[in-house]
DNA sequence: CATGAACTAACGGACGTTCGTTATCATGTG
DNA sequence: CACATGATAACGAACGTCCGTTAGTTCATG
């Protein structure tokens, strides 16, 4: 996925491990020795990069969101039509969320369990500027619509698919295709097409 | 809420009070004597109603998403036209997540921690049902469109909204009306209308 | 008197974290 | 070049706390 640096420190060995570990458990359901044990050092050690486990967390979620929001945001201001740039949108947003799981899952958890401080951090550093890219789309798609509303609905549009994927595969009507990003952003982009075609 | 029966017994006072605990901090946030203090026992004597905490658990998603379902599935299979159907579809659901935010954050840790086992036991007991209920309601609307895939983002649409609510405070053009169930039902059900609108 | 549900007390283990020590290594000095 | 120095980061061991769970006991109710 990412090119590992070959002089890399440990600190970002750790950090490397550790959102994986982070996503898929949450802070919780992550010890400090399962890191350690990860990376294979002990947990006290740990404690020469990081001053408590909070603070490995919070870098953690900084490692794994570095550049995302560049990209996103970079899509969405794209030159073209509305439509070519919605297109456009949808097509690497969809691509962004399947490639990079932990980066959806650090994200959703957040959602769920970030209290104020963790959430406003990760709202100004990270979603900001992509979130502006968007709204500013939504408004060049159809001006009477709420462009933040419209922003929002874009988003959830491709993300309630992967969100979902765990459970539909017990739900009547699956496809294994439907869970591949390109039939889930032809989808998206046919509904969002339509809805917002030039009256 | 729910009417609260009178002579409720004290396993059902306990699950009352796990599933709010339950829902806002996790399986792994709440501890059996956080949920003991919290229904004026001792922690030992939760063993004599569950054997163990996962069974207290699995009592407590059951608990909490009893006749929901069934809510569900009746307003999408209601009689009437596509369009209107839809339209008290997206009502109903949208006061649905508004009115009990315990449903939709069980809901939503389920999609990001539940086994295998849990999932499964979800989406047939609880979500088959309803689901293929807006499956059909997605077909009648557009007979061209996968139903399974329309139905998810029918609804993902919707939950998108509430998910997104405690981020979206510190993003630009924000206004609290945003987060009033009414105008996300009447976002939703516009931008639904349009991209399903028969051509 | 039998039964079920409450209590008090405790066990064993996992956790975050701290402590004191050791090993490695680049650097400055004789 | 040889060698002391200081910083960095690793280590093993332990502390105190909280956890899920169990055991044994009391007590009210039928």
């Amino acid at each position: 996925m990412s090119i590992p640096a070959p002089s890399s420190t440990t600190k970002d060995r750790i950090l490397e491990v550790a959102v994986p570990l982070f996503a898929s458990a949450g802070f919780d359901g992550v010890s400090m020795r399962a890191i350690a044990t990860a990376v294979g050092i002990q947990p006290a050690s740990l404690y020469n990069h990081f001053p408590d486990k909070q603070a490995l967390y919070l870098n953690a979620m900084a490692y794994a969101f570095a550049d995302k929001a560049r990209g996103i945001s970079e899509t969405a201001r794209a030159p073209g039509s509305p439509e070519a740039r919605l297109h456009r949108f949808i097509d690497r947003f969809t691509a962004l969320m399947a490639e990079d799981p932990d980066f959806r899952r650090l994200l959703q958890r957040e959602l769920l369990d970030g209290d104020e401080n963790r959430l406003r951090l990760v709202a100004q550093q990270v979603f900001r500027e992509p979130f502006g890219a968007i709204s500013a789309l939504a408004q060049d798609l159809d001006p009477e619509c709420d462009p933040h509303m419209l922003a929002i609905s874009m988003a959830g549009l491709v993300l309630f698919h992967f969100e979902t994927a765990p459970v539909r595969r017990f739900l009547p009507g699956m496809r294994v295709e439907q869970d591949s990003p390109s039939v889930i952003a032809e989808h998206v982009k046919r509904l969002l097409s339509r809805a917002l075609a030039r009256v």
